[in-house]
DNA sequence: AACGTGACTGCCC
DNA sequence: CGGGCAGCCACGT
């Protein structure tokens, strides 16, 4: 619904959107809903989400780091997940994000609203 | 209605 | 190269 209900069902969409393997930035989301720049409140949304069976822990801060590892139920939950999805880590405990990075606009492609 | 907070990002010093 | 400030949006008190 391109009426947007709620900011929080636009990120919940988007984020819902990631393929397996892949994880995406705030700031990428953020610009997919349509609000550029609130990368903050992404990371809110995604907050009271975690317990809405989003896959939250394929969103990343741009640097590829689990700022919200500490917002799980275990603190290894987002890295064991992602891992376990087949992304690669970096030496500082940062994903490859030039290896499994995926963009909003890649999957929206001539697929943007309900059609 | 206003202030403070937050899983961010970018620019300036 | 490291640290700080401001912009941004939504919610809680």
């Amino acid at each position: 619904m391109p009426d947007a209900p709620d900011f929080f069902a636009r990120v919940v969409d988007v984020v819902g959107r990631i393929p397996y393997g892949r994880v995406t930035t705030y700031g990428h989301v953020a610009r997919a809903v349509g609000s550029a720049g609130s990368a903050r409140t992404v990371g809110w949304v995604l907050h009271g989400a975690v317990a809405s069976g989003l896959p939250c822990h394929r969103v990343v801060n741009r640097f590829g780091a689990l700022s919200g590892a500490r917002h799980f139920p275990t603190p290894t939950f987002m890295e064991d997940a992602l891992r376990s999805e087949g992304v690669p880590f970096g030496e500082d405990g940062c994903v490859d994000l030039s290896a499994c990075l995926w963009m909003p606009d890649e999957a929206e492609q001539g697929n943007e609203e309900q059609m």
